[in-house]
RNA sequence: GGCCCCAUGGUCAAGCGGUUAAGACAUCACCCUUUCACGGUGGUAACGCGGGUUCGAGUCCCGCUGGGGUCACCA
C-alpha cells in the first residue's frame, strides 16, 4: 500500500504539513520547573462543581511553579453542544475569579483555544498517522459496529473494534478508492501496534507508579464530521500548546494508555498526568460522583444563587484537595490563599464526600473577617442579582447597614452567624421597619403580661442613647429592681422565689419586643442602632397588641 | 460481565513497620455570658473481612467484600 497515495486520497484538502504546525507554535520560553497546565472543559451551558475543582487545582500548579494556565474549549462534540455554551462557560468561571493567562476570550500565542476552529491542525496530524501507516478509514456503519460488539458479547470477549474485528483494517487501496468514489463516508481509525495482554509503566501524579495494560482498540480518531474525538485533540492540542502536566478527572485513567500510544505514534512527548477523584455525594447510603441532572450543587450557579461567596468556595475546594490546607489555614488564618504551597502529591487519590456543613463553616470563618463595608458590598452585589427587597434595603440605607453589619465583629472574636448571603435578611430583617411588625411579636410564655406591659412602658425613657455599654446594662439592672426582678442573675439563682425573674429576663423581653426573636447580636448595639426614637415606636405598637 | 481505581470515626483526613491512632467539621456535656453566637475545656466515635511476611502490620503481600470508574464517531 502506497500510503502517501492513501493520505492524498483521504484529505486531499490538507496542504499544510506537521512542520508547518510546529514552526507556528514553537516551544514556551519558560523558565526551568515552570508548568503550563490546562483546563479544558466542553461547553455543555453551565459550569460544574467538580471542574472548578480541577480547574482550580491546574491553576494552582501553574501559578506555584510560575508557568502558565489556559482555558481550551473542547466542542468537537457538535450533538451536545448547547448555544452560547461557551460564553456561558467563561462568563460562569469570571464569576469565579477563574482568570486563565490564555483562553479563547483573551487570545495567546497558541490560538486558537477552541477545538473547532483547530480542525485543520488536526487533519494534518490525522493525514501524517495515514501517511506513517498508522491510520486508516473505516467505512463501518453503526449497524455494522452494533453487530460485531453483539456477537462478541455472545462470545464473551473483549468488546472494540481490534484484531479480526477490524474489518476495514486491511483493505485494499482498490477497496477504499472504491467506497470513497461511492460517496461513502468514513472515520479515520489508530492501527493499534499493541494487545491487552502488553503493559505499559506509567506514572501517575497522584496515584504513584503503575503498571496497566495496553489498549488494543483500534479508535476513532477523526470522526465522519471530520473532528476529531477526545483522543486525537488532546494529544495534537497538548502537544502543540505545550502543555507539561495535565490534571483531569479520573474518569479518564482507562484511557490513558491509548492516549499515550498517540503520542507514541506521533513520537511526541507526553505529559505529566495527575488524575484526581471526583467530588461525591451520598445517595441511599452509597457514594456516587455529583452529577448534573441529580444534584443541583453539580452547577457552581446553585452557590452563587445562595450566595456563597467565591473566596468561601475556593477555601472549600482546597481544603479537600490538599489536606494540609486546613492546617496552614489554622495557621495562618489572615494570609492569602496564594501563598499556600500546593503539592499535587497530597490530592487523596479516593473521592471526597462533599459536605455543605463543612462548606458553611469555613464560609462563616471568611465572612466574619470581612470588613463590614466588604460584607455590605458583597452582599449587595449578590441581592442585585438574586435578593430585591434585600437590595432595596440595602441601598436605601447604606451607611445604616455597613453599622448593622460591623455589630459583633471588629472584635477579637467576631460573629460567626451568616455562611451565605441569603442568611442576611431572614437573621437581620427586625433593622428594617418594613419587615417589622409588632402584631407578629410572641413572647415566650413564661413571662408575665403585667410585666411585660411595665418594661415596656418604662424602658422607652431609660434608654440613654449617650450610654456606654455599661451604663446602658447598668439602667435594665435598676429597672429590674424595680419592679421586683433580681438585679444579677446570680442573686436571682440563690433565690428565685424571692423574684420575678432577673435582669437577663427583662433583657430578653426588651429583646423580644425589639427584635421578635430571643437570639440576637448584642442588643445594646442594635438598641444604638435602632434608636431612641423607633425604640419607643415599636414598644408603644407591642403594648397595643398586647 | 471484562478491565481499572479506591477503602482509617457520621464527614474531610494525618499516618510511610513500633503512636495512648493527630487535627478539622458535625455531635454531646460543662464553663464564659443580658439572649444567641463567638471563645474555652472535656466527652462519644475509626483502621471493612480473611490469610500471609515480620519479634512487631492501619502501614508490606495475596485473596475476599464493598463502593466507584470505564468499556462510543461523549468529553
Amino acid at each position: 500500500m502506497d500510503n502517501e497515495k492513501l493520505a492524498n486520497l483521504l484529505f486531499p484538502q490538507i496542504d499544510k504539513t506537521p512542520e508547518y504546525w510546529e514552526n507556528k507554535y514553537p516551544q514556551r520560553k519558560l523558565k526551568y520547573g515552570a508548568e503550563v497546565t490546562r483546563f479544558a472543559p466542553s461547553p455543555t451551558g453551565f459550569v460544574h462543581f467538580g471542574a472548578l475543582y480541577t480547574a482550580l487545582i491546574n491553576k494552582k500548579i501553574a501559578s506555584e511553579s510560575s508557568g502558565i494556565c489556559f482555558l481550551r474549549i473542547e466542542d468537537t462534540d457538535k450533538k451536545r453542544e448547547v448555544e452560547n455554551g461557551a460564553n456561558f462557560l467563561i462568563n460562569g468561571l469570571q464569576n469565579f475569579g477563574l482568570e486563565f493567562d490564555e483562553s479563547p476570550v483573551t487570545g495567546g500565542d497558541y490560538a486558537p483555544y477552541v477545538q473547532s476552529e483547530r480542525k485543520e491542525i488536526y487533519l494534518t496530524y490525522a493525514k501524517e498517522l495515514v501517511r506513517k501507516g498508522l491510520a486508516y478509514p473505516c467505512f463501518c456503519s453503526h449497524e455494522e459496529l452494533d453487530a460485531i460488539r453483539q456477537s462478541q458479547e455472545q462470545n464473551k470477549v473483549n468488546t472494540g473494534y481490534y484484531g479480526k474485528y477490524a474489518k476495514c483494517r486491511n483493505l485494499t487501496y482498490e477497496e477504499i478508492e472504491q467506497n470513497i468514489k461511492e460517496g461513502k463516508s468514513f472515520v479515520l481509525r489508530f492501527k493499534c501496534p499493541y494487545t491487552a495482554e502488553q503493559k505499559i509503566k506509567t506514572y501517575d501524579y497522584v496515584r504513584g507508579e503503575r503498571e496497566i495494560p495496553q489498549n488494543e482498540n483500534d479508535a476513532v480518531i477523526i470522526k465522519s464530521n471530520g473532528l476529531p474525538p477526545y483522543n486525537l485533540a488532546h494529544v495534537v492540542d497538548d502537544h502543540l500548546m505545550h502543555t507539561t502536566f495535565v490534571i483531569r478527572g479520573d474518569e479518564w485513567l482507562s484511557s490513558l494508555s491509548e492516549h499515550l500510544q498517540l503520542f507514541e505514534a506521533f513520537g511526541f512527548k507526553p505529559p505529566k498526568y495527575a488524575h484526581i477523584s471526583p467530588i461525591q455525594k451520598l445517595e441511599n447510603g452509597n457514594r456516587r460522583k455529583i452529577s448534573k441532572r441529580k444534584d443541583p450543587e453539580a452547577d457552581v450557579e446553585y452557590f452563587f444563587k445562595k450566595g456563597y461567596p467565591v473566596q468561601s468556595l475556593t477555601e472549600y475546594l482546597m481544603t479537600l484537595a490538599n489536606s494540609n490546607f486546613e492546617t496552614w489555614r489554622l495557621q495562618n488564618p489572615t494570609a492569602n490563599i496564594n501563598e499556600f504551597k500546593f503539592l499535587i502529591s497530597n490530592v487523596s487519590p479516593s473521592g471526597s464526600l462533599f459536605d455543605i456543613l463543612k462548606l458553611n463553616d469555613i464560609s462563616k470563618n471568611v465572612i466574619s473577617k470581612f470588613t463590614a463595608t466588604d460584607v455590605y458590598n458583597l452582599c449587595y452585589k449578590w441581592a442585585l442579582k438574586y435578593n430585591p427587597d434585600l437590595s432595596a434595603l440595602l441601598s436605601n440605607n447604606k451607611e445604616y447597614c455597613i453599622k448593622m453589619f460591623n455589630i459583633d465583629r471588629e472584635i477579637a472574636k467576631p460573629r460567626k452567624d451568616i455562611s451565605h448571603w441569603e442568611e442576611v435578611l431572614p437573621t437581620y430583617s427586625y433593622m428594617f421597619d418594613e419587615f417589622y411588625d409588632a402584631k407578629k411579636i410572641v413572647f415566650p410564655e413564661q413571662f408575665d403580661k403585667q410585666d411585660i406591659k411595665v418594661i415596656l412602658s418604662k424602658y422607652g425613657d431609660i434608654f440613654n442613647e449617650n450610654d456606654e455599654q455599661s451604663q446602658w446594662f447598668e439602667r435594665i439592672k435598676e429597672l429590674s429592681e424595680s419592679i421586683g426582678f433580681a438585679k444579677e442573675v446570680k442573686m436571682f439563682k440563690q433565690n428565685p422565689e424571692q423574684y420575678k425573674g432577673h435582669c437577663g429576663d427583662v433583657s430578653t423581653i426588651i429583646r423580644v419586643a425589639l427584635t421578635g426573636k430571643t437570639q440576637t447580636p448584642n442588643l445594646y448595639d442594635i438598641c444604638l442602632l435602632l434608636g431612641k426614637n423607633r425604640i419607643k415606636q415599636r414598644f408603644l405598637n407591642v403594648l397595643k397588641e398586647i
